[in-house]
DNA sequence: ACTCAAGGCCAG
DNA sequence: CTGGCCTTGAGT
């Protein structure tokens, strides 16, 4: 089970550049001059046990926090309230998730210290260029972070730091940015309500990553949801992959230059995410209260097959039962996309080539991760046990992975494909096949199938609860909980079929039939992801293998 | 007027 | 190059 062997050779990359021996003391080469860093001793590598992972960010605590009693899931607060106990004050005590050092405040999208910040911002402004003498894994602490600033940096990227510009998705106005390509100085951002919000949800999960890295390290199997890894040190990721040499220092103006003055040497822009199409249901309603809603790309086969008589009316659409509307609002598409827009970004930031595969685990991670966070706060679920919920999620997680992506590509017009901020071409649709690129075909059946039925975004939810809600699930122990909440949903969905979809004869029925068809689509997923891993080819220590291992025990 | 997240400065 | 402190200035 121990892939360590093989991988340690693997990554031996042959596109490793091997830094010469360069001092490391005095003068810093002119801002924009390609530079290797090279830490300290030129040969510096990391020891096994100070390797961080990758990607690291398994953490049981975040799926199912414990209440104040340490009564485990008696009773999960629901969205907003764990904000709400998080006081400012009490964040801002909090340590860097870079290298833990004490948090200054908000810098580049997240709470971290001074000297992160200030790293973080020479790095994007001047165009720096790193190399990681060890396996591109290093540990950064307060006292380590001088190091390796290659990995320092990549941990910047992994933990949330934003590059200028990435913010233009959510604001569409080129005045808020991180980093800032005019250098204005001053002013506040814009995103302030944004930090905000996430205090509690973005970066105390990211946090706590980094926390149950720590954990893991120290106690691997205590107390995580299942922990089937021989080694924490197995399976480093292997990637393929080297920075953007330094091309010229392009001084570019706010206005002409979009993105991060780093996009100089990328072959083409990066390919703005498709507009979060995320209220075309709501678009249908008299009360969808923005006229974006409307300015979102028109779902993608929604829109090929005028379907003026099945679609629900404006007056159908207010018989929809509240519960229904509920679900419907605790969607947030805007969110998925942006953080699979922004996750492409940081990950492809500065890289000449990264390995996609291992980009796809770790977006699907992010959406796993989502997936948990999502199902936490919604109703049935959150008041569940801790176990059940556990059990539940392990059993359905990749099933819900499938149905999201047929949602957005059905809903919100996701394309196959993206290109990266390094020109390399991704994949989106594989996300949706976990991994398998020839269950394209089955995929578009079932999407096919689906259109007909006019599977729109209130089915699409309901579909989602009565997968995660499945009372058949073994060991199950309030199933009397999980059956209502799966009755009361199925009861729902079917009535909204037949309110709103009186002319799709058993729409009801047939999408019942599509459930198996997910399942067996993301058990083929499971399987080949799991292959994979169990080759070394994925990122360990992620929620997702942790899924793939539970599943197994 | 105050806040606070940007950029700038410069001793080490 | 690093990181602590300073300056700036839009938002509140």
């Amino acid at each position: 089970m121990d892939q360590q062997t093989g991988l340690m050779s693997l990554n031996m990359s042959p596109f490793d550049l091997s830094p010469g021996p360069e001092g490391s003391g005095s003068g810093g080469g002119p801002s924009g001059a390609s530079q290797q860093y090279v830490p300290q001793g030129a040969a510096y590598q990391c020891p096994p046990e100070q390797q961080s992972f990758g990607y690291a960010n398994l953490d049981a605590s975040y799926l199912f926090p414990t209440g104040a009693g340490g009564e485990p899931g008696a009773y999960l607060p629901a969205a907003g309230t764990v904000c709400d106990q998080t006081d400012t004050k009490d964040v801002i005590e909090e340590l860097c998730p870079v290298c833990g050092d004490k948090v200054s405040g908000y810098h580049y999208g997240l709470l971290t210290c001074e000297s992160c910040k200030g790293f973080f911002k020479r790095t994007v402004q001047n165009k720096k260029v790193y190399t990681c003498v060890a396996e591109r894994a290093c540990h950064i602490d307060k006292t380590q972070r001088k190091r390796c600033p290659f990995c320092r940096f990549q941990k910047c990227l992994d933990v949330g730091m934003k590059l200028e510009g990435e913010f233009k998705y959510i604001y569409k106005s080129n005045c808020f940015s991180a980093v800032r390509a005019d250098r204005m100085r001053g002013g506040r951002n814009k995103f302030g309500p944004m930090y905000k919000r996430d205090r509690a949800r973005k970066l105390q999960m990211m946090r706590q990553r980094q926390i149950a890295v720590q954990t893991l390290r120290g106690s691997l199997g205590d107390n995580g949801l299942v922990l089937g890894f021989s080694s924490p040190y197995a399976a480093v990721p292997v990637k393929q992959e080297i920075q953007i040499p330094q091309v010229s220092s392009l001084t570019s103006s706010p206005e002409s230059s979009p993105g991060p003055a780093l996009l100089a040497a990328q072959p083409q822009p990066p390919q703005p995410p498709p507009p979060p199409a995320h209220d075309k249901w709501e678009a249908h309603s008299p009360h969808s209260a923005s006229p974006d809603a409307f300015a979102f790309d028109a779902p993608a086969t929604a829109a090929a097959t005028p379907s003026s008589t099945a679609e629900p009316t404006s007056t159908e659409t207010l018989r929809v039962s509240p519960m229904i509307r509920e679900f419907v609002q605790t969607i947030d598409d805007r969110e998925w996309q942006n953080s699979l827009f922004g996750l492409l970004q940081s990950q492809t930031y500065n890289q000449c080539e990264v390995d996609l595969f291992e980009l796809m685990c770790k977006v699907l991670d992010q959406n796993l991760f989502s997936q948990v966070d999502w199902a936490r706060n919604t109703v049935f679920f959150k008041y569940l046990k801790v176990d059940d919920q556990m059990k539940l999620l392990q059993h359905s997680w990749s099933d819900m992975l499938v149905l999201d992506h047929l949602h957005q590509r059905m809903h919100n017009g996701l394309p196959d494909e993206t290109t990266l901020h390094n020109g390399q071409k991704f994949d989106l649709l594989c996300l949706g096949l976990l991994g398998v690129p020839s269950l394209a075909d089955h995929f578009n059946e079932l999407q096919n199938k689906l259109a007909e039925l006019k599977f729109d975004v209130p089915d699409y939810i309901c579909v989602k609860f009565l997968l995660l809600l499945n009372p058949e699930v073994r060991g199950i122990v309030n199933v009397k909980c999980v059956r209502d909440g799966y009755q009361t949903v199925q009861a729902a969905l079917l009535d909204y079929t037949l309110t709103c979809y009186p002319t799709i004869q058993d729409k009801f029925g047939k999408l019942v039939m599509v459930v198996p068809e997910i399942h067996a689509l993301a058990a083929r997923g499971e399987e080949h992801l799991y292959q994979r891993h169990c080759a070394g080819q994925a990122p360990t220590q992620t929620l997702l293998m942790e899924m793939l291992h539970a599943k197994r025990k």
